[in-house]
RNA sequence: GGGCAGGUACCCAAGCGGCCAACGGGGCCAGACUGUAAAUCUGGUGGCGAAGCCUUCGGAGGUUCGAAUCCUCCCCUGCCCA
């Protein structure tokens, strides 16, 4: 069994562990089960756990089985660790529905099958609980000085932290002591931001099991942008995974966007390229590096979408950017017959692709001259647009700024 | 429950009766320069528009020729006290 743990560290995954020593041994010893938990806060995961959910899957091709641990209940709390403010609360039916968008999400890049991989919620045995019975068996583990002192709640220590959001720990902790116990998971990974609720884990888990028991946590990098930018999020809003809220596109572009400083980083974390390349990749100076940004956007889009995706997504954006490639693959937008029949002025037509989203914005964007039509910059506010002859192959190519396009065709009739 | 301080556009933050669609900064958008990079410089940043009009300053009422600015009630947040 290759040394899991040295490949994660050579490519930037690792932040923090309990006991490096313990944890190599621990997956040198053969298929060991650990789990990593997501808040089910939203019907999508972004690109911000994608560092967890690559860890994952190295960890899986390497023979160990991972656990998907669903927040159903710790979601209806909500994590304070390290946010300045408290989230609005989601309802049990927000929750089950967010939680199947993050299945889905996971699947395209683990094996969740019951056997290779699990995929468990902790509402099935937090939704359960009595609250004396747990407070005397697990409560009573807790020090609520050690907590008051971490630095997570320390924002929240000066702005307000409710007592709901405060029991999150523990719960936390409870989910790894269930883990442990029932499934034999033996590791607790996640993002830096749950260092604390993971060593609370360990800890019950010690407490609990006795001094035998032998319980670890690592936790990965919050990466940040060479930018400043949290990853994953972009100033329209987050790189979802789902193809639904953010295109197999638009996610190819997310990526040959990259920082120049960021393009050997990630294609460590977010590609499976053997390092050589990876190097080789990044050693490239100037506009060469465009050619690592390819690799990066095209792989990292392969592996959540799938390789026909990924080619479309490519051809897109080298007939859009480099004059080559098959311009179909662009975003489009379609007209009805009887849209299309109407004549549009400049502004409704970039609107209604959905490139400026009021007309004003739109005016703005022609008079400074953003607004292009097949590549021809156009600054006449009043022009018309003929779309009832577009040819419905090709349609008509709109521009917006330097990097955002849309085709528009009209629907057979 | 009591006392105090606050709630202004994406965020921070001025404004405290007309000159306010609201100073300034950040962010964001566009242009120039580039490599679909960074940095820099310029312009823009509620909506509809030719002028102009319409809707905004926690919410609802009120005073006034005129309110983000004054008054009343309510909601929310933080701090201190219970």
């Amino acid at each position: 069994m290759a040394d899991v743990l040295e490949t994660l560290k050579r490519r930037g995954f690792l932040q923090q562990m309990t006991d490096e020593a313990s944890l190599s041994e621990i997956l040198a010893s053969g298929p060991t089960t650990f789990y990593v938990g997501f808040d089910a806060t939203a019907p999508s995961l972004h690109a911000g756990s994608l560092v967890p959910i690559m860890a994952m899957a190295h960890l899986q091709r390497a023979g160990h089985r991972p656990i998907a641990l669903l927040g159903t209940g710790t979601t209806l709390i909500g994590d304070p660790s390290g946010k300045t403010e408290s989230r609005p609360l989601l309802s049990r039916e927000e929750i089950a529905r967010n939680k199947e968008g993050i299945r889905a999400n996971l699947e395209n890049f683990l094996a969740l099958d019951g056997e290779k991989g699990l995929l468990l919620e902790n509402g099935t045995w937090l939704e359960p609980l009595k609250y004396l019975d747990f407070l005397r068996e697990i409560g009573r583990h807790f020090s609520v000085n050690r907590m008051l002192a971490a630095e997570t709640y320390k924002i929240r220590l000066e702005t307000g932290l409710s007592f709901l959001e405060f029991n999150y720990q523990v719960l936390q902790a409870y989910d790894f002591l269930v883990l442990y116990r029932d499934y034999g998971c033996r590791i607790q990974a996640g993002g830096d931001d749950q260092w604390g609720n993971m060593v609370a884990g360990t800890d019950l888990i010690r407490r609990v099991m006795g001094p035998g028991a032998k319980a670890e946590a690592m936790t990965f990098p919050l990466l940040t942008t060479a930018s400043g930018a949290k990853m994953g999020k972009t100033e329209k809003g987050a790189v979802w995974l789902s193809a639904e809220r953010f295109s197999p596109y638009d996610y190819y572009q997310f990526w040959i966007n990259a920082d120049d400083r960021d393009v050997r980083r990630f294609l460590l974390l977010f590609t499976f390229l053997p390092e050589e390349e990876v190097e080789a990749l990044a050693a490239l100076q100037g506009a060469e590096i465009r050619k690592a940004k390819e690799t990066l956007a095209f792989e990292a889009t392969r592996l959540l979408h799938g390789d026909e995706e990924a080619q479309k997504a490519r051809e897109a954006s080298r007939a859009l950017f480099g004059g080559a490639g098959d311009a179909s693959r662009a975003p489009t937008c379609i007209l009805s017959p009887g849209e299309a029949d109407q004549e549009m002025d400049l502004p409704a037509l970039f609107v209604r692709a959905g490139l400026c989203k009021s007309r004003s914005e739109a005016r703005r964007l022609i008079l400074q001259g953003g607004a292009y039509l097949d590549g021809e910059r156009v600054k006449d506010l009043e022009k018309k647009v003929d779309l009832s002859r577009l040819d419905p192959e090709k349609g008509i190519l709109l521009r917006a700024g330097k990097k955002k396009y849309c085709r528009v065709i009209r629907a057979p009739e």
